[in-house]
DNA sequence: TATACGATTGGCT
DNA sequence: GCCAATCGTATAT
């Protein structure tokens, strides 16, 4: 969980992340994943304006869980990456679900095939029934409900600009299984910084 | 205290 | 392709 964010981030395909809980477990092989790089070095990166109290775990020890909020919606993870210090971490976007598939259906009904499950961050968050009360969770410790091990290595590995960001979106920092049928989709970021004026002078 | 905005998703046109 | 949902967080006042 050290070296440079990038690094870590492609080295974490293929890893499965496993969740236990009341209802049961759900284990899930990782297909998409992006590097979100420290304070200061990466505008996209929730670090960029320091440890604030939402960023603070990105700051602390290398393989806790970093778990943010997303449009009043939905929980998205992340595994911090070390050293100490840094802010640098790899948020979890897609993964296929290979442990317990028919819990991880009934968490996420609106999705019709297999595929769908964990494709996309919140997606997948939902899947592995992760949320706030498992931010800062050491996903290093065998004890953990929430944990990360070795798994499979991808068959090969594409890059690519990071999903949904409008700022450093020339940085390749995505990465994904090549041709992973659990990889989402890509979409452009929110706000384009630079807009063409129309001629009927409308937005 | 007030305000603008998202590391998204699912449903609908 | 478009857009509402829905609220924590950061920033401005």
């Amino acid at each position: 969980m050290l070296g440079p964010v990038d690094e870590v981030a492609r080295s974490l395909l293929g890893c499965w992340v496993v969740t236990d809980r009341p209802d049961g477990r759900v284990a899930l092989r990782l297909t998409e994943v992006e590097a979100y790089s420290g304070q200061g070095e990466d505008p996209a990166s929730h670090a960029h304006r320091g440890p604030t109290p939402r960023a603070e775990i990105m700051f602390g020890p290398p393989g806790r869980l970093y778990v943010y909020f997303s449009y009043g919606v939905h929980w998205c993870a992340n595994v911090v990456v070390g050293p100490a210090g840094r802010g640098s971490a790899v948020l979890m976007r897609a993964g296929e679900v290979v442990l317990g598939e028919s819990l991880a259906h009934s968490r996420r009904p609106a999705a019709r095939v297999a595929r769908d499950l964990a494709r996309g961050p919140a997606r997948l968050t939902h899947a592995l029934a992760i949320g706030p009360d498992d931010r800062g969770t050491d996903l290093l410790d065998p004890t953990s409900p929430v944990r990360l091990h070795a798994g499979r290595a991808p068959s090969g590995v594409s890059t690519g600009p990071r999903v949904g960001i409008s700022v450093a979106t020339e940085l390749p920092w995505r990465f994904w299984e090549t041709d992973a049928p659990s990889v989402s989709v890509f979409r452009a970021g929110g706000k384009p910084r630079r807009r063409v004026a129309r001629q009927d002078g409308r937005s």
